[in-house]
RNA sequence: GCGCCCUUCGUCUAGUGGUCUAGGACGCCGCCCUUUCACGGCGGAAACACGGGUUCGAGUCCCGUAGGGCGUACCA
């Protein structure tokens, strides 16, 4: 049975960034036919907030990522309180006592002297009455004993590979103040959850490795993990803050880009197999392959997402869009003639505003000179509304052999001076839909 | 500083020593189709980071250099 997990910290919005792991952990159970948990990776009560919650489950339902469980790591604190004494009484876990401040000068020495910054483990040979000073004075918090050895496993993106233990600083697993850290709460949930595959960013590689053994400690074997490289910006720079925080999920909604388009590409990007186009998440599911994709920087450029958009919406439906229409005040009885008209010429669902509009109020004609008495002797010959499919063409053949024009002469000055662009939607389409005649 | 990962067309990549004169997809350019645009069809330009070595032979193996990402928290 496959299980994996999708563990955000309700800090923030969801982005472009997190959302591989969600998107691929996704997919892998799907494939499976196996279990996609949500777990929300609350552990910090400072930070996390419940609206992010909220926003996490919008987004992830926005895009169609169902999910079959949901748990909560504020509410599972007691059974790492328990997970934590089994360790202690293995010796896997010891309580130090430095402060921050300590710790922070013991790192600048030991980097001074050119050497990895790595905790010296000097709570070990602290005895039981001066642990006991220390623990009165200021408090302990503990961390996990690693055994110096190289960990390897065989990763699903990376092939082979391995950390040496040594090189890392025992993690701490609790605070001072009792707190629970992501590290011990995260192994004891996919122990727990019997999480068969983890897939995470390239920036939890370290983590796993100490992770492992600390999965050992419990008894447990280990998960297959799978690291994803990282995203970075179209010309190979590393995404900031800014990046990340305006390319939310909720940003993307709201600038018209369709779910389908964010989940095709994130499917594909990094890969060796082509991004397609597809509506079907079965298909998404079905095309999915882990091993398939790269270890190297994956370069991100929101700019791909608009035309993803567009295509989808050249081949929606009118009924796909029926709501989104209503919602832009394209409820009326001829939509979806409007659509018919509308969906080849916007390239995102806010473009279509711009076509209501010129339904209903018409648009500042764009004519040149040289036209201005072919668009007016024409503008005369054209018949009252109603006007229908055929309008368009009795009309313009008129035009043809009362002036003479033909080809692109006859057409490119109508279409500016009806719609005000050069390039726009089939104007024969267009004419029934248009409120208000068009005036010079 | 140290550790891990990475470096092939603009982009994502195929490539596990010998038809690699380096293949595909997206994008781009051109032509065709079309009373706009798009779709579709056909064609084209376009890449092995650099330097050594191993070898009869290197994009492919080794070493080094340069560059990039990540980590090195009582964050996740």
């Amino acid at each position: 049975m496959t299980v994996t997990r999708f563990a955000p910290s309700p800090t923030g919005y969801l982005h472009v960034g997190n959302l591989r792991a969600a998107v691929f952990n996704w997919l892998i159970a799907r494939q499976a036919g196996g279990t996609f948990i949500l777990r929300i990776d609350d552990t910090d009560p400072e930070r996390s907030e419940e609206r992010y919650v909220d926003a996490i489950r919008e987004d992830l339902e926005w895009l169609g990522l169902t999910w079959d469980r949901e748990e909560r790591q504020s509410a599972r604190l007691g059974r790492y309180e328990e997970v934590a004494d089994t360790l202690r009484a293995d010796g896997r876990l010891y309580e130090a006592f430095e402060t921050p401040v300590e710790l922070d000068l013991k790192r600048k020495k030991l980097l001074n002297m050119g050497k990895p910054p790595v905790y010296d483990r000097s709570a070990l040979a602290l005895s039981t009455a001066e642990k006991d000073a220390l623990r009165a004075e200021r408090g302990g918090h503990w961390r996990f004993k690693l055994d110096h050895e190289r960990i390897a496993w065989t990763d699903g993106i990376l092939g082979d590979i391995s950390i040496d233990a040594a090189s890392v600083s025992d993690p701490v697993l609790i605070r001072g103040d009792g707190q629970m850290l992501y590290t011990m709460a995260s192994v004891v949930d996919d122990t727990d959850m019997g999480i068969t595959h983890v897939v995470r960013g390239l920036d939890h590689v370290t983590n796993t490795a100490t992770q492992i053994q600390m999965i050992e400690a419990l008894g447990h074997r280990p998960p297959a993990f799978a690291h994803h490289s990282l995203l970075t910006g179209p010309k190979g720079e590393k995404l900031s803050k800014r990046d990340f925080e305006t390319s939310s999920l909720r940003d993307l909604r709201a600038a018209g880009i369709d779910p389908m388009a964010v989940l095709s590409l994130m499917a594909r990007l990094g890969s060796s197999k082509p991004v397609e186009l597809t509506e079907d998440l079965g298909a998404l599911v079905a095309g999915f392959e882990l091993n398939a994709f790269g270890a190297a920087p994956t370069k991100f450029d929101m700019g791909d997402l608009k035309p993803m958009t567009a295509r989808l919406l050249h081949a929606k439906p009118f009924e796909a869009v029926a709501s989104d229409l209503a919602a832009m005040g394209v409820d009326w009885p001829d939509a979806p003639a409007f659509w018919e008209m509308a969906r080849e010429n916007v390239e995102t669902l806010a473009d279509v505003a711009t076509l209501r509009d010129l339904c209903l109020n018409g648009a500042a004609p764009l004519v040149d000179e040289d036209d201005r008495g072919f668009v007016a002797e024409a503008f005369a010959m054209l018949p009252e509304q109603p006007w229908d499919s055929e309008t368009w063409a009795t009309w313009t053949s008129a035009v043809k052999d009362a002036t003479g024009r033909k080809g692109k002469g006859l057409f490119m000055p109508l279409r500016r001076a009806i719609t005000g662009m050069d390039r726009g939607p089939d104007i024969g389409k267009l004419l029934p839909l248009l409120r208000t005649r068009p005036t010079l």
